[in-house]
DNA sequence: TCGTTGCGTTCAGTATATTTGACGACCGGC
DNA sequence: GCCGGTCGTCAAATATACTGAACGCAACGA
């Protein structure tokens, strides 16, 4: 948790002094000089002045990522890594649910699934994740999703998007397999 | 930025009173209370240790979207925001494509595009945006990526994942339309 | 060699966050 | 009614963040 480099980095990059941000944001450079130092921690409040004359927010200044030293952007099919329909949480109606994850999704805020769920595939209900959200559109077949209360059958074309903290579940009640192409953040197993 | 209030939901979805959450935290009760009633500002060392306790990370806790009253969690084709390539950053080459968005990118975590890109379109550079992430996958045709100093043709079922501030560009080099699935962390447009 | 400008840091004092200890409100059992 | 327990809040004392005015350093031009 090295807030203060993790500002020192941010403001350096904007090309501005301590005085700079700290005229912007209503504070003095006193005071950036310490937080920079992790002499202090600063209060939420101040944190939030100090983005706000960047500009960032709070969200982005928390969720730094480690860029790959040779880094990797394409994706074979034959490059997705294998999930098991178990580690996502999944009941045993989605044995022979395909699941195929685009990178390492423990490296990254977002993590996109190329999924298919044969006939009969169900999932059962889903153990509660993240506070992330979910969300997904229909490539090919049908499939029935249900979101807390509500259930809905999808078809091609058709998508979702939800809290991940609710309970869901999908199941394929066509005879054709479904596919979906489904984006969760952050990425939940 | 309700902090004092956000904490609270996420203590009571818990199921904790604050002097669990105060004793889990290290912190006092007393504390808690005045920081849920917006009476203080914690110091991101406190803030931390009491999601810590709960637990939660920082970019999660600041990354909240409002919730529907009768939250809608389901969308067909036509309910699909449509964008402009321009407000998605694109140049001029890119002034035909589809970009058709689920949801309202801007109460979400989540942004979820269907595009379609149609022959010998090109996004250009496009502006470099938040911090957040960018993924997809090819669904049908064929498309040329790059992405900083990479370049890359994807084909239906190959993906793409990196971080929206490297510099990217898409172009489909094919004689057909190109429909890409994808999804970004922040919303960005 | 100066004086000036801009940089980040330090230090004593002030504002604010946090602790300690107490309060009233609510609830279930007797 | 009257407990014992738990809840959230409040008031005074203490710890900590932040201010304002210094400092040392390096770069630049007269």
């Amino acid at each position: 948790m090295d807030i203060g480099g993790r500002l020192r980095a941010v403001r350096e990059s904007r090309g501005m002094s301590q005085r700079d941000l700290a005229g912007r944001a209503g504070l003095t450079s006193s005071a950036i000089s310490l937080i920079e130092q992790n002499k202090s921690s600063p209060s939420v409040a101040s944190l939030k002045r100090l983005l706000d004359a960047i500009p960032m927010n709070l969200s982005e200044f928390f969720s730094v990522v480690e860029q790959d030293v040779v880094p990797k952007y394409f994706y074979a099919p034959d490059e997705y890594i294998e999930l098991s329909p178990q580690d996502a949480g999944m009941g045993d109606g989605a044995a022979r649910v395909s699941l195929r994850q685009l990178g390492d999704a423990s490296r990254h805020a977002l993590q996109v699934l190329h999924e298919s769920y044969p006939p009969g595939a169900d999932t059962g209900p889903e153990l509660l994740s993240h506070d992330g959200e979910e969300a997904g559109i229909v490539v090919s077949g049908v499939i029935e999703v249900t979101v807390a209360d509500q259930v809905r059958v999808l078809n091609p074309g058709d998508g979702y998007l939800f809290n991940s903290q609710l309970p869901h579940r999908f199941r394929n009640i066509g005879d054709v397999p479904c596919v979906v192409i489904s984006a969760c953040t952050p990425p939940t197993f």
